[in-house]
RNA sequence: GCGGGAGUAGCUCAGGUGGUUAGAGCACCAGAUUGUGGCUCUGGGGGUCGCGGGUUCAAGUCCCGUCUCUCGCCCCA
């Protein structure tokens, strides 16, 4: 290959795109906010037991799709690839159990060694939030109608369904795995191949297949609501009760699950038709039992995770370039004045465009393409008046200014 | 990891059954217009036709491999 190109999977993201990246990471930061999250980070990179412990070692993330590598260290590690995990060593590593319920905003690239398709890259980036240290279900609703709320704000929210669904607390769970495991044996024969892998590996995945010969023997599956003990089943009438005093519309899916080990109770997913197989557009759940898998107090939590790029796709954003002013010089002096005349606009936080070169024509067009809505013209005769030309693109009408009044008078004029 | 489709200029695409200097529109640059942008006109730059190999007198075109993108499965955001 003669020429580099970005590595499978991977993206530039370039100026238009970005407008669009950043406005959606600038939503659901605002959004956070008011729900009083607060914004924090982790590194890219992670001892790798951190997430084979946290999400399994056999789910796929861990087996087959994880950036693992050794460092000149020794030390085995790997990129990240999800949030919830990192967040949740940091809690403990930090000490936070002292300021339950924390409530984190973060967002970031992830790293997971797939085959790409439109939707999904090997370096993709996510919006997460996360609540640990809150067993209420409150917090799985305040944490869902957030996820709502950025949506909404975003403008696609009409685009996406509320799936939700319990896995119950270990105790459900536990008797209706040995429910689905009792049930599927018996039909060994007319499962599909994946399924029965997904029967030794990982039983509620059966109810998710797409298998046309799997979903017949899904419609009589055993339901988890007659596995539910009671306190699991409380909860979730707590949850659901608790959607609708927000308006947050939901549909139930008894078989929505979750491939990783640490959910537990609340699993949803916002999902759209939009984007192909990649229909998930923010997902996530409760996992009461992480933190202690982790080497910590028991302490339970909730979040979600959503995908930049996927959002992206599903909006479609105006990148709205700030407005700005080009400065265009005429001869010599104006051309060393014009650099002061920059420093003085931008130190007023006005935006300003100094072509490097170029005659006025030359100038005024590139101006132009920018977006500029006018441009700041001066020569000899303005600078012996003390004066500028003010050009409003949109009307082509000129104004003469005093120099001493631009500032203000650009100030009003927005 | 498995199965299908596709790769020609920065972008969107033309290039029947192989045939000689590979095209268009948009974009870009320059000039008409060295103190005035948009519109118009004129001209220009830019391609080892994804990459490598094979068949042939001759390959963008046919064959094989490979890379990337894409659709679906797996899995997931």
């Amino acid at each position: 290959m003669a020429q580099f190109q970005p590595v499978r999977g991977t993206h530039d993201i370039l100026p238009d795109d970005f407008a669009r990246f950043r406005s959606v990471i600038d939503t659901a930061r605002l959004a956070a906010s008011l729900h009083g999250y607060r914004e924090m980070a982790t590194p890219m990179f992670e001892v790798v037991d951190v997430f084979a412990r946290s999400m399994g070692e056999s789910s796929d993330a861990v087996s087959k799709e994880m950036y693992a590598f050794t460092d000149k260290g020794g030390e085995h590690l790997a990129l990240r690839p999800e949030y919830t995990a990192g967040i949740c060593r940091a809690f403990i590593s930090n000490g936070l159990q002292q300021h339950v319920p924390f409530k984190a905003f973060a967002w970031g690239p992830m790293f997971r060694y797939e085959r790409p398709q439109k939707g999904r890259q090997r370096q993709f980036h996510q919006i997460d939030v996360e609540v640990i240290g809150a067993a209420e279900p409150q917090a799985d609703v305040e944490v869902i109608a957030l996820a709502a709320d950025i949506l909404r704000r975003l403008g696609i929210l009409d685009k996406c369904t509320l799936l939700l669904n319990t896995l119950g607390d270990p105790e459900s769970r536990v008797a209706y795995r040995a429910a689905l495991v009792e049930y599927f044996s018996a039909h060994k024969a007319s499962l599909s191949e994946d399924s029965l892998k997904r029967l030794e590996k990982n039983p509620l995945r059966i109810l998710d297949s797409k298998d046309e010969g799997d979903r017949k023997l899904v419609a009589d599956a055993p339901l988890i609501d007659n596995y539910l003990t009671q306190a699991a089943g409380d909860f979730f009438a707590a949850v659901k009760a608790g959607l609708a005093q927000a308006g947050v519309p939901f549909q139930v899916d008894p078989r929505l699950v979750r491939g990783l080990d640490y959910y537990t109770h609340t699993a949803f997913e916002f999902v759209t038709t939009h984007l192909g197989a990649q229909g998930a557009v923010i997902a996530g759940g409760r996992y009461d039992g992480l933190i202690e898998q982790l080497g910590g107090n028991p302490t339970p939590g909730i979040g979600w995770a959503g995908g930049i790029e996927r959002l992206v796709l599903l909006s479609d954003p105006k990148p709205q370039a700030a407005p700005m002013l080009a400065i265009v010089p005429v001869g010599e002096a104006a051309e060393a004045e014009a650099i002061a005349l920059a420093g003085e606009l931008r130190r007023a936080d006005i935006a300003v465009e100094l072509g490097y070169k170029g005659n006025v024509g030359k100038r005024m067009k590139r101006a132009d393409k920018l977006g500029c809505f006018g441009a700041l013209i001066f020569g000899a005769d303005e600078m012996a008046k003390g004066v500028v030309k003010l050009k409003d693109f949109a009307s082509g009408q000129e104004a003469e200014i005093a120099r001493g009044d631009l500032v203000a008078h650009l100030k009003a004029r927005a």
